[in-house]
DNA sequence: ATGGCCTGATCTTCAGGA
């Protein structure tokens, strides 16, 4: 089985490369983040004409998230339990569904904006109401795992030069603190390997050349619990689709799991 | 090859992204 995980920044701007890379990489389920769009304005038609079904959480032009699958769909939920909420709202950043034999949840966790920013407060209540919402799933015997953008780099290592991050969000000690408290409920972060260079970069900015400097970070992560670490045969970053017009600033992250 | 931002709406300017 090969399921994935993929920002990609507009599912309407994105929707002819995205058709075509779900056929040409044969993934059987994709956990989306960003679309941009009011569920209404989903594409569900042409994604059931290569066989995908669709579970959405999306209410227009911010956010939005949805899990695709051709490997079953079953027990949608729609959001986060206990999510906090921003600014008196309760945006669309989580969805999860059980694909098979997977259960797996897509999320998109707020970016944080600046450290002193109220939308900073804001993303770390939304790891603690996350790290809440999945820990039961994650102790759980079934293979289960939190896929999507979480706009944290777990480490150093995960930027391309940690003095250009210095005070800024994505690299914070409380942000990292986050992931390792999530970590803590049974989750493992399954690391791709890149297909070039020697970090599994999985976003670069559009300005300033970042992609042909491969000046990214890896901040789109695969948690997942022990039966579904155990069952990841490879994962890599798919670096080819952040090439040419009409990319998404992130590439998907792959996983070939033996379940 | 990979090229000095992109997206959608409040639409010719801006918020948000990270």
């Amino acid at each position: 089985m090969r399921i994935a995980t993929w920002n990609v920044n507009s599912i309407t701007a994105r929707l002819p490369r995205l058709l075509a890379w779900l056929e040409s990489s044969g993934t059987d389920v994709l956990c989306l983040q960003e679309a941009k769009v009011a569920e209404e304005q989903f594409p569900f038609e042409p994604l059931r004409e290569l066989g995908y079904e669709a579970a959405v959480n999306a209410t227009g032009r911010w956010n939005g998230v949805a899990v695709l699958s051709k490997a079953g769909l079953e027990d949608v939920v729609k959001g986060l339990p206990g999510d906090p909420g921003y600014d008196g709202s309760v945006e669309p950043r989580a969805i999860s569904a059980t694909c098979g034999p997977v259960r797996v949840w897509s999320v998109y966790v707020p970016n944080g904006r600046e450290v002193d920013h109220p939308h900073y407060a804001y993303k770390l209540q939304w790891f603690e109401a996350l790290q809440a919402a999945v820990a039961g799933d994650a102790g759980g015997s079934r293979p289960f795992a939190v896929l999507g953008d979480y706009n944290v780099a777990p480490a150093d290592d995960d930027v391309f030069d940690t003095a250009a991050f210095e005070g800024l969000t994505h690299v914070t000690p409380a942000e990292r603190a986050a992931l390792t408290a999530l970590r803590g409920t049974g989750l493992t972060d399954v690391v791709p390997r890149p297909l070039k260079y020697d970090h599994p970069y999985t976003y670069w900015d559009y300005r300033q050349l970042a992609f042909p400097k491969n000046r990214g970070m890896r901040i789109d992560l695969v948690y997942g619990n022990e039966p579904f670490a155990k069952a990841v045969k490879d994962a890599y970053v798919d670096r080819e689709e952040r090439k040419g017009k009409g990319a998404s600033d992130h590439a998907p992250v792959v996983v070939d799991l033996e379940v």
